[in-house]
DNA sequence: ATGGTTGTTCCACAA
């Protein structure tokens, strides 16, 4: 089973890239984030014309997930945000179950910038993202988790690591909650295949030709328990549909499970 | 130290 995973900063506008994407990747499971509508004005059928159902969570202007599973794959039991997460909360999580490998597709909170209040939402909605794990699986059960994490989490992952120093992505509070799930029972699939690669990133700021100039970040990962770790053939990073005419500012990450 | 860009919505704000 190959799963991609991508913020798209907006599902409409891209819907093109999409397609270029999974023709060219032919992903069984494509989990999005930051689509940025609500559900009733959701692209299902510009979709379903790629070969994909889709389960999606949305929301006007912000945030957003959606879980694309190519025909022919059921997407069972569906959740919507966390348990403890109050109605109207920002949707930024995702999860179904498809071919017995249970997917969760996160959009972790942006944080803004350190000592604010949206930093301290973004550390606790990470907390509570490793308690609902950890009360609904084991680190023994096939479980990924997957999407923009807005962390970097280790040096390597940053392209001027001194420039980064104590901002936001890259403060030792956000390593330490992503480092945590880790300790749960997470793999991170692409470092486990990569250990020294550096210059590998997700995510590049429009602005200032960081593309160009490769000054980016890896920020948008997949988390997998050991089972799936252990049949986890290959983990890349497409840049690709970075580089097309008006693209996210995100390239989506594809890993191969032999499940 | 500042500024640069994009998407959505409404004339700002989040990223």
């Amino acid at each position: 089973m190959r799963v991609a995973t991508w913020n798209v900063n907006s599902i409409r506008p891209r819907l093109e890239h999409l397609a270029t994407f999974v023709k060219s990747a032919s992903p069984d499971v494509v989990c999005l984030q930051e689509t940025k509508v609500e559900d009733a004005k959701f692209p299902e059928e510009a979709i379903g014309e790629l070969g994909y159902r889709a389960a999606f969570f949305g929301q006007k202007t912000y945030n957003g997930v959606a879980i694309l599973a190519r025909y022919g794959l059921a997407i069972e039991d569906v959740q919507r945000n966390l348990a403890d997460d109050a109605e109207d909360a920002p949707r930024r999580l995702l999860a179904c179950t498809i071919d017995g490998v249970r997917i969760v597709d996160v959009y972790v909170p942006n944080g803004q910038a350190v000592g604010t209040q949206p930093f301290a939402y973004k550390l606790e909605w990470l907390a509570r993202l490793e308690r609902d794990l950890a009360s609904r699986h084991a680190p023994t059960d096939r479980v990924l988790v997957c999407g923009d994490f807005n962390v970097a989490p280790e040096a390597i992952d940053v392209h001027d690591p001194k420039r980064w120093e104590g901002q936001v992505l890259c403060t030792d509070a956000e390593r330490a909650a992503v480092a945590s799930l880790r300790a749960f029972g997470f793999v991170d699939a692409f470092r486990e295949k990569h250990p020294d690669l550096a210059g590998a990133f997700t995510w590049w700021d429009y602005r200032m030709g960081a593309f160009r100039r490769n000054a980016g970040l890896r920020i948008d990962h997949v988390l997998i328990t050991r089972p799936l770790a252990d049949r986890c053939t290959s983990a890349t990073i497409d840049r690709a549909p970075r580089t097309l005419e008006r693209p996210s500012d995100h390239t989506p990450v594809i890993v191969d499970l032999d499940v």
